[in-house]
DNA sequence: ACCCAGGGCGTTG
DNA sequence: CAACGCCATGGG
């Protein structure tokens, strides 16, 4: 809760995740799957541009009609695939209704939606915060470089190991976790990748005014 | 001409 | 399990 609050007083509340609707912001997780976030929006512009950024839409396409679409999110054919995937079991498990699918106690959900292909842990995680309002914490890239530089030494640096120190050290709460995974995004964009400690670093200054973790994230 | 992005999956050792 | 290689890209 330390770290938090100086990111909080650095950047603000950033009212997290970039997407008009819960269904977007799902397809957003998967397109933006080892991709800047700046292509995969390009991505979901031309779905959208082709009128077709909807659960039925998406799980009727033909694919050749929707990889052309996907080319700046990388892989197109693959993601054409998975967003495919993830629209016909969205459709025929929760009808198309999130309500329907957020009334799912979270474990379970969760394994079920690591059974849809081209769902991971972090995919899932977003999934399960972003759009089910579910209290999950999610680790992605920026956290494990972030929490790297700052000292984590004695939590296994593995997904599930980190998501657990994060859900431990703090309460369970949806909007907490929101901010708290954009503050972790904004923070390690401002920090060069070379020399995360250097003067110019957001990341060096809070680092300084910190002893050590032991307070909690 | 590099290097790298808000991963996931299948295959090896 | 880790460590790879692979996946029809675009910007710095």
């Amino acid at each position: 809760m330390v770290i938090y609050s100086a990111l909080l007083g650095r950047y603000g509340d950033r009212h997290w995740w970039p997407a008009e609707t819960p269904f977007e912001m799902m397809i957003g997780a998967i397109l933006t799957q080892n991709v800047s976030w700046k292509n995969a929006s390009l991505a979901i512009s031309a779905l959208r541009g082709a009128d077709l950024l909807g659960p039925a839409a998406l799980a009727d396409a033909p694919p050749g009609r929707v990889s052309p679409l996907l080319k700046p999110a990388r892989f197109m054919n693959l993601k054409a695939g998975r967003i495919r995937s993830f629209s016909e079991w969205y459709s025929r498990e929760f009808d198309s209704d999130l309500q329907k699918m957020s009334a799912c106690e979270t474990n379970d959900l969760r394994r079920r939606l690591l059974g849809v292909d081209g769902i991971g842990k972090e995919t899932a995680d977003c999934i399960l915060l972003y759009a089910c309002g579910k209290p999950v914490f999610v680790v992605d890239a920026y956290t494990r470089r972030v929490f790297g530089r700052l000292g984590l030494t004695e939590v296994a640096p593995d997904y599930g190991g980190l998501q657990y120190f994060f859900m431990k050290n703090l309460p369970s709460d949806v909007g907490l976790y929101r901010d708290y995974h954009a503050q972790i995004v904004q923070l390690a964009k401002e920090t060069c990748r070379r020399r995360p400690l250097c003067g110019e670093c957001p990341l060096r200054r809070l680092s300084s005014g910190l002893r050590c973790l032991s307070a909690g994230p």
